[in-house]
DNA sequence: CTGGGGAAGGGGCCC
DNA sequence: GGGGCCCCTTCCCCA
């Protein structure tokens, strides 16, 4: 007995899953635009994908062998088995396109779908068959070294280059009545899909023996994955300048969600950021459900519930914030994303990304007086609309009087634009050297780094022994410091611009670990495990105060009235409470 | 209802 | 680049 759309119906389901980001547990990154898709289907569809999804889930794939309109229709070709082509994909340009990524991403199905197809239409020899192995490991070598998820480390199970023997070679007889529109795979589960029938059995046991079922729990990653999965966040991580950085940022953080149809909208930047979606709630929330996390305490019980509060002022039932795939994007103030903790909050608003702490500037003492002044203006870095220009432009309200109509702003040197064209022509002439001397020389200084610098700076002790001990001393703020790499790093942060953005939702940071362990919420990455109650979290440190609820150790204790507690940060909340006025 | 404590998340920053 | 720590904050529980 066999019910004959099974297969179908189950595809129709899952690609309809996918285009509400619904139990997508992997994110694919294409130049600017986010995909999210099923690690399961990835992986049956391809032996390459198998090897990725195993250990990461944020997947960046070479751009040189797929650009985010080839990877779409590569996408719904995986879920659908039909190749849907528009009048103006159907070119033989687009199929070579496709037969490249098809190769590159081992789909020899579709690989052998665009060859049919180009052979047909010109006879040409064609690049890149799946079984011809020079092109093919040049495409894959390639990949290895771009892709952040490459599966070539120690501790992947799989190959480098898997064998193309071991591989199902493509269906070289696929149906020779393929219309121009449309194309299909033999759908039914007997024919030469090899590589779907191969791996189906194996994603669950494949993606890591003793390893629970991810699901949509990333927390869940196991430890030893976290390096390359970490890795993964920063796609662009070798970039160093702020402006190689932005774009990454501006682009990804911009991507729409024009998605019920599709998904990985590659050319939704918006000047202003802002950001359509067609999210519902329902669909926000839907992202919630699925396999919850390990809860043994009732502090993890709250890990799947939508955070009760959001930046920008946007209240919890907000939940129609701007997905990309069904990736929320924008700045956060949540905790993981979608997946485990289900409560991924972070979303894009017409100002862009402003960070928590900017909200709140100033309103404590230890505020970081560029940000309180100048956030806003990072906020904008997406105003600007242009690639070079996301870390140094914006625009800002509060600024707009003194710039008259000239609203977009150079933060570096202070000029106006009238037009983000503009400003962005004008961001180019800025260097990051530039950009650090004119900072270092104060030039931009604004009056509150000069309070900051009174407030925060001041080293304890007597001024000779620190300036033998730390001869390092920041120009801006006088804070001093042992060795100039430190000196350096300190003086990013009085940068008014932030280096480091995260590639999910284009907040920026002073310093790329910052960004990394950002990074790690939105995928719900969290390496390290309680080994007593199986809680998992994103840092070290966390862990290792975590395990002081299990041992009962409370070192911290409060010298006014002996109460103990297993966090500083709870003694310090504590001692508030005995010298607050109250 | 309120305040305090416990536990946890996030970002900044120094080493 | 990562570890560690600081601070702010949130959420939940409970008295």
């Amino acid at each position: 007995m066999e019910l004959p759309n099974h297969a179908k119906q189950l595809l129709l389901q899952l690609n309809q899953q996918r285009a509400k980001g619904f139990l997508c547990d992997v994110i694919i990154v294409v130049e600017n635009a986010l995909f999210r898709a099923h690690k399961n289907i990835l992986a049956a569809s391809s032996i390459y994908f198998k090897s990725l999804v195993l250990h990461d889930n944020l997947i960046n794939l070479d751009t040189e062998m797929v650009n985010p309109s080839v990877f779409r229709q590569v996408l719904d070709f995986i879920y659908t088995g039909k190749l849907l082509s528009s009048s103006d994909q159907s070119s033989e340009q687009n199929f070579s396109a496709l037969l490249t990524a098809a190769s590159y991403l081992q789909l020899h199905d579709l690989a052998a779908l665009c060859r049919k197809k180009l052979k047909r239409s010109s006879g040409k020899p064609l690049p890149g068959k799946p079984s011809t192995p020079g092109p093919l490991s040049r495409l894959r070598l390639n990949n290895q070294r771009l892709s952040s998820s490459t599966p070539a480390g120690p501790n992947n199970h799989y190959p480098p280059t898997p064998s193309e023997a071991d591989q199902p070679q493509p269906d070289e007889s696929l149906p020779d009545k393929l219309s121009d529109d449309e194309m299909f795979v033999g759908s039914s589960g007997k024919t030469g899909n090899g590589s779907n029938g191969n791996s189906n059995g194996n994603i669950s046991s494949g993606a890591s023996p003793g390893e629970p079922d991810l699901g949509l729990d990333l927390s869940k990653k196991s430890p030893h994955s976290a390096g390359t999965a970490t890795d993964a966040l920063s796609p662009h991580s070798n970039q160093e300048s702020p402006q190689s950085a932005s774009v990454s940022t501006t682009n990804s953080a911009s991507l729409d969600d024009s998605s019920t149809t599709l998904q990985g909208v590659d050319t939704c930047v918006s000047e202003n950021m802002e950001l359509n979606s067609s999210k519902t709630p329902e669909d926000s929330h839907n992202q919630s459900e699925g396999p919850p996390p390990q809860k043994k305490t009732r502090h993890a019980a709250r890990k799947n519930e939508w955070p009760k509060k959001d930046a920008l002022g946007l209240k919890s039932e907000d939940h129609d914030r701007p997905l990309v795939n069904g990736v929320i994007v924008g700045p956060k103030d949540g905790r993981t994303s979608g997946a485990g903790g289900g409560s991924g909050n972070s979303f894009v608003s017409d100002q862009t990304f402003q960070c928590k702490e900017e909200e709140e500037g100033g309103e404590n003492g230890q505020d970081h007086s560029e940000e309180s002044g100048q956030s806003d203006g990072e906020s904008g870095g997406g105003a600007g609309g242009g690639h070079h220009s996301a870390n140094y432009v914006y625009r800002q309200e509060g600024f707009e009087p003194a710039f008259g109509d000239n609203l977009y702003v150079c933060i570096p040197c202070g000029k106006g634009f009238p037009s983000s064209e503009q400003l962005n022509a004008h961001v180019e002439t800025h260097t990051e050297d530039e950009l650090y001397i004119k900072e270092e020389g104060g030039t931009f200084v604004k009056e509150e780094d000069e309070e900051e610098a009174e407030d925060l700076s001041a080293p304890v002790g007597p001024s000779n022994f620190v300036s033998e001990t730390r001869p390092f001393k920041c120009t801006v703020c006088s804070k001093s410091y042992k060795d100039p790499a430190t000196l350096r790093q300190h003086e990013k942060s009085h940068w008014l611009t932030r280096p480091f953005p995260c590639n999910i939702c284009g907040k920026m940071f002073t310093q790329r670990g910052t960004m990394t362990r950002h990074m790690r919420s939105h995928l719900g990455l969290k390496p390290f495990a309680c080994e007593e109650c199986g809680m998992r979290f994103t840092r070290q440190y966390r862990l290792t105060e975590h395990m002081r609820v299990h041992s009962g150790e409370k070192p911290y204790e409060c010298q006014l009235c002996g109460g103990k507690f297993t966090q500083q940060r709870n003694l310090i909340s504590h001692l508030r409470m005995h010298t607050s006025p109250s």
